[in-house]
DNA sequence: TAGTTATATACGAATATTCGTATTTTAAGT
DNA sequence: ACTTAAAATACGAATATTCGTATATAACTA
């Protein structure tokens, strides 16, 4: 417990740990998942998610934020899209990586435990 | 506001947000990195982070959990090392994606904010 | 076995995130 | 201009996560 880090990597750290927990909500993947099928509006996502229309604008706020999708308005509505080709990408990854870890992953006190 | 989900994809959801909030906090990060340097053990780490021996050490149980690392026992120590290539590849594209999104990501208030 | 180094775990306080609910903003349609 | 559909924002309560600190466990060594 000796060495201090810059303050510059301290920052870019803080700003992946940022842009992982974009993605470290259901809700939002499975807001993704739907935007990789076709781009939606809020209201298509309110009615396949089951959510609140309100929280669900909200977790888009979040991922426009960090830069996982954008959107662009078509008459009254809002249709949201994914933003990157590499967002399709990221998430692959991880659902290999979880599909052999799942067990395991479950355990995990740290992250993800209600008690 | 009307469907409902599946509980088994309900799960899925779950765990992959489970996974990604794995590599959502700093000094996690950090310690992957480190680890992608070359293995280490848990003094190493404590030494390289300047953080609490029992901090680092539970960070490494998340990781472990998470399938991020994997450890073997070497006397007195114990090495941690990165448990998949993979996990090198995410890193990667996380570091790319927030190169280009820097400024934006920091204004995002539904995560990171501090009041 | 007692002592020492290395690592893991426990637990409450401090922080951060999500949710539920209500309200406000925006801009299209009339 | 007025109305209304669509989306965004506000805010406290409920939860989850991290931290600081102390303690426990395991493996060597004298």
């Amino acid at each position: 417990m000796t060495k201090r880090l810059p303050a510059q990597e301290v920052e870019q750290l803080q700003l992946k740990a940022k842009f992982f927990r974009g993605l470290g909500d259901p809700t939002r993947l499975k807001i993704l998942e739907l935007l990789l099928q076709r781009d939606c509006t809020v209201t298509e996502l309110v009615k396949a998610l089951g959510v609140p229309q309100g929280r669900v604008s909200s977790h888009l706020a979040c991922l426009s934020w960090c830069g996982y999708v954008t959107a662009s308005r078509q008459g009254r509505n809002r249709y949201y899209r994914v933003a990157d080709r590499r967002v399709r990408k990221i998430l692959e990854l991880a659902r290999d990586m979880v599909a052999g870890n799942a067990e395991h992953l479950w355990a995990c006190t740290r992250i993800g435990r209600d008690r």
